[in-house]
DNA sequence: TCGCAATGTTAACGATGTAAACACTGCCGC
DNA sequence: GCGGCAGTGTTTACATCGTTAACATTGCGA
């Protein structure tokens, strides 16, 4: 694997990364339907049993897909949170939910892996669970630092949570799914700003007795 | 189909029900992986091949489904509504939302299955399309009427109905896909009606001036 | 240098979606 | 009453898929 040139010296060398890579592509580009170990392995250049060096079977490649989808999610929010240093608390919470919604409508394909029927056996991999488990942690924890600051009311941080997270899971799937069809609704490239303005106000009044 | 017993009396008669019965069966049993067309007309205890003649392929078939997943969906809304017709227009759609999440917890997978991959193609579908902008047309005449009622801010009714949706489909999916683990998330019996409680302090406050 | 462990390959099995050609059957017009 | 046609179902066949088992290669460490 030294002489080799540059990027992917599979053949020798980094199979998995190199699977892990047009999987990636092929599901963005032809749906998830249209993936299948045995056209990866051909477009991979290699046999279709090699996979099985590297995964135990199709869920696990999967799962490792959906790992780093859900890392990717992450390291976005992380990323945006970085950004804006100062932000108070609901300004954080506000910009985790951009760019979730921003992440999902990027990566179609791969957001609907990560939350596809397959994985609902999601506990079978530990490492996938973590990743999962991580993305959530950010916003509750953003949550919890509005409330601990009294940004938020004093709701029950998970259910705010959960709140929060159906808002922002719902805007990203109907999008992806190609539901959100009227002209009146932003393009998908602002969708995540126009959102924001909804999550600030209706977390802002949240729990204040509605009687 | 005169001298034979009671219900299904296909062999002669209704395949196409008894099908898209059997289906919707195994569908909530065992999950939408295990359905395929050659176990289902084992279980109907027909010729493979004589699903064609009602479906055009599988993914016709599975339209069928989802269509009627949406009338079942619309169906439990609209009763819901009947039971309590003096609602003004905000409670209106509180229940609404409860409907559609008891719906979609008490149909996981149906309700996975009309939101599925493999029906993004939804509009090589009439029937399902038009069943289900019927469910959606529902919640989006619930929001105008609140709206000019004055019981909802005038915020353009699209985007107050895109939140409403995305709100309760992502509070389903999350739900169904086992997302919401702890303790702290109400069981799905009552999700319903713990979300109502969300929706409606969210709704009210809604895009009053978040600055 | 030998050998083992990692990595790939070929061959094979059962299941699936689907197409093509053929068979039954009950109704419709003559 | 009957002949044929349309609707419905069957048998056969094919390509593809996920996966297993047995075998081959190869490069690194003792």
């Amino acid at each position: 694997m030294s002489a080799t040139q540059e990027i992917d010296s599979y053949h020798h060398g980094n199979l998995r990364r190199a699977l892990i890579g047009t999987a990636l592509n092929a599901l963005e580009q032809d749906g998830p339907a249209a993936l299948s170990l045995r056209g990866l392995a051909r477009s991979v250049g290699v046999s279709a049993t090699a996979v099985y060096r590297h995964f135990a079977n199709k869920d696990d490649l999967l799962a490792a897909i959906a790992t780093e989808g859900f890392e990717g999610l992450s390291a976005e929010m992380t990323a945006r949170l970085a950004q804006e240093p100062n932000a108070d608390t609901l300004r954080r919470l506000v910009i985790l939910g951009e760019g979730y919604v921003n992440y999902a409508v990027a990566h179609p394909a791969h957001y609907r892996l990560m939350f596809g029927k397959r994985m609902v056996e999601r506990a079978a991999y530990p490492t996938l669970s973590k990743a999962a488990a991580h993305s959530y942690g950010m916003l509750e924890q953003a949550v919890a630092d509005a409330v601990a600051s009294g940004d938020l009311p004093a709701v029950p941080v998970p259910l705010l949570s959960t709140l929060a997270w159906s808002l922002v899971h719902g805007l990203s799937t109907l999008s992806n799914d190609g539901l959100l069809n009227d002209k009146q609704l932003p393009a998908s490239a602002e969708l995540g700003k126009t959102f924001t303005h909804m999550l600030a106000t209706a977390l802002k009044h949240l729990a204040q007795p509605a009687e």
